[in-house]
DNA sequence: GTTCTGACGGTGC
DNA sequence: AGCACCGCCAGAA
């Protein structure tokens, strides 16, 4: 059995999140077949900043589109790592929201 | 071993 | 339309 752990799964999802575009936390978990689990892949994402490589987590924001995670980074880094791909954050808010969202369900088309 | 929290989401009121 | 409560699963105290 691959040790494909839930935490493991949403890092690979997250790195397949292309450039400038951003993803839920519930469309990862949904994508992992556990939907409604959301709260698992935000802990995961606890681990970003630990696991090898790096995990986008300035790409993962929750359904509204709010950087919820942003004081995990430690400051306004989350935004400007955005911005630095092209999306701009307005309010602690993902700017165009809907039109920058990857779901995994559908760009994997699983 | 038990209890609580936690970077969310959905439904109910 | 806005606010509140409950539910999911796993790790940490």
């Amino acid at each position: 059995m691959e040790r494909a752990d839930f935490f493991d799964q949403v890092y690979q999802v997250v790195r397949l999140i292309p450039k400038g575009r951003v993803t839920s936390y519930g469309a990862i978990a949904n994508y992992l077949g556990a939907k409604g689990s959301s709260r698992m892949v935000g802990y995961a994402m606890n681990d970003a900043g630990k696991v090898s490589p790096q995990v986008p987590a300035h790409r993962v924001v929750n359904r509204q589109g709010l950087l919820t995670g942003k004081f995990h980074f430690g400051g306004d880094t989350m935004q400007q790592l955005l911005a630095e791909e092209g999306v701009l954050v307005e309010n602690d808010q993902v700017v165009n929201f809907k039109n920058l969202y990857w779901d995994p369900n559908i760009e994997l088309a699983l």
